[in-house]
RNA sequence: GGCCCUAUCGUCUAAUGGCUAGGACAGCGCCCUCUCACGGCGUAAAUCGGGGUUCGACUCCCCGUAGGGUCACCA
């Protein structure tokens, strides 16, 4: 039996999202950390609300993030263990069958309550350290609504000793949920896990991070062309920091680095733009041919391998790159030249723009083949442009190469076309003068 | 409202009794510049308030205040 054991256990009664990811991602750090094991446990008790679909895209989710599970549980597939517990305890009289008035219209009127022996409880947190709860308000709470139909404390309790947890890292709204659930352990006389209440994710309001307050499914972020590792990333670094002042981390790094003694007490807020950020600094991380085939899948096209670096550096997001390729990326293919382009919507005469093409060819041409690198370029045209004016000179050979009024520069433009294409749209372009 | 948790720049955070309170994102300014971006440099910005403890408090204690969580036949 490993040492470590910690769970995630999502209830699939709505996509996972990022706030609901990040109990999930510290489980999960903590347990690799420690050479554990991390098991996901659906809570689906509640029939009514739990869906398919959504226990799908937890799935999909985790694994789309690279967070491996090693054992995943079920809570409808334990209806028989929870059945012999609760008729064991009835037999101990530390629960009993309540006759109640249903207070909703489809409420029951029997219902299993717990007896409460109306105790202090003092746990202690990795996190918040010493907790001390007096259970006596808590009165004696239900703890099933049938001896099949357990409710979400007692089923808890029996998972979590029966699949073996030992560490329950959870978001910090399960704190007051706690004492209620070491009572349970201590009428069953199971052990008691220790606990780790983790700050919440609030919105920007400073309340719990909801789907209605702009909580993001994971994989809608995914569509947004966010990468995983960055969603990985700044999630880990909501409520927990390693020591240092390095940001960029990777799974294997972030596993290596995580401490519980390091996570933070006080909740904190989602910050999409940071998000941008560390979705850009893990794009430029990615190599050339890694970066190219994750916008192929994403783009659904094939990336030409000299425009990944230029990408790379130019947008934000697969989406934005996959723009940049129909857009000012667009012009390795054909390209229709515009006359009005060309001289910048009549700044430039015709007769200056085709001046300074023809000499800038003649000068191109007389450049080897070795020396079309972006910088060398720009060391033999610089002096020519500042010599006759940069505009004049730079937007024209700019959209001759490019055909567009957005695009790399000229010099970069030329690099990649390589000569012989460089000298020939020139050409092309005077035409149209 | 009862109970519980929390409190450093706008945001995420560093500093676990001794610092000019540091970094990052965002902001602002400058530079780069032929376009759109990217980038470089710089700048402003915080210890919630009041009491203690101590030679010395962001740091420890108490009281306020503020925010949040939780009080289901949901999880």
């Amino acid at each position: 039996m490993p040492k470590v054991v910690t769970r995630f256990a999502p209830s699939p009664t709505g996509n996972l999202n990022v706030g609901g990811i990040r109990a999930g991602i510290f489980a999960y750090l903590f347990a690799r950390h420690n050479g554990g094991k991390f098991i996901v446990r659906i809570e689906d008790t509640d029939k009514e609300r739990s869906k398919k679909e959504f226990e799908d895209n937890i799935f999909e989710s985790l694994a789309w993030l690279g967070i491996d599970i090693d054992a995943t549980y079920r809570q409808s597939k334990h209806a028989a263990r929870y059945e012999e517990l609760l008729r064991k305890l009835i037999a101990e009289d530390k629960i009993y069958v309540a006759k109640e008035e249903p207070k909703e219209p489809d409420g029951r009127s029997e219902v299993i309550r717990f007896r409460n022996p109306n105790k202090i409880i003092s746990f202690f947190d990795a996190v918040h350290g010493q907790i001390e709860f007096d259970t006596t308000e808590l009165k004696d709470f239900i703890i099933a609504k049938s001896f099949t139909e357990p409710l979400f404390h007692f089923a808890v309790v029996v998972d979590d000793w029966d699949e073996g947890v030992t560490h329950v890292v959870r978001g910090e709204d399960h704190i007051s949920n706690t004492p209620r659930q070491i009572l349970i352990q201590e009428a069953l006389g199971v052990p008691r896990p220790k606990y780790a209440h983790l700050p919440l994710i609030v919105s920007s309001d400073r309340s719990k991070l909801s789907k209605r307050k702009g909580a993001v499914a994971i994989t809608e972020y995914k569509k947004l062309g966010y990468v995983p590792e960055a969603i990985l990333n700044y999630d880990s670094f909501l409520g927990w920091h390693p020591a240092g002042e390095k940001e960029i981390y990777s799974k294997e790094e972030l596993i290596t680095e995580f401490t519980l003694d390091r996570v933070q007490k006080s909740p904190a807020m989602f910050d999409e733009t940071k998000l941008l950020w560390f979705n850009h600094e893990h794009l430029k991380k990615l190599s050339d041919s890694e970066y190219a085939a994750r916008l192929k899948e994403f783009a659904q096209k094939d990336v030409d391998p000299r425009l990944v670096p230029l990408l790379k550096e130019h947008a934000k997001t697969l989406k934005e790159a996959a723009k940049a390729l129909e857009d000012e990326f667009d012009f390795l293919g054909g390209i229709a030249y515009k006359p009005e382009f060309l001289l910048q919507g009549g700044k430039i005469t015709a007769e200056v723009a085709s001046n300074h093409l023809k000499t800038l060819s003649e000068i191109l041409q007389n450049i080897p083949d070795e020396g079309f690198t972006p910088a060398q370029l720009k060391d033999i045209l610089w002096p020519y442009a500042t010599d006759q004016g940069r505009g004049e000179v730079l937007w024209p050979l700019r959209v001759a190469l490019s055909g567009r009024e957005k695009s790399p520069d000229p010099f970069t433009l030329c690099s990649i076309l390589g000569k012989a294409e460089t000298l020939e749209r020139i050409a092309q372009a005077l035409q149209k003068l």
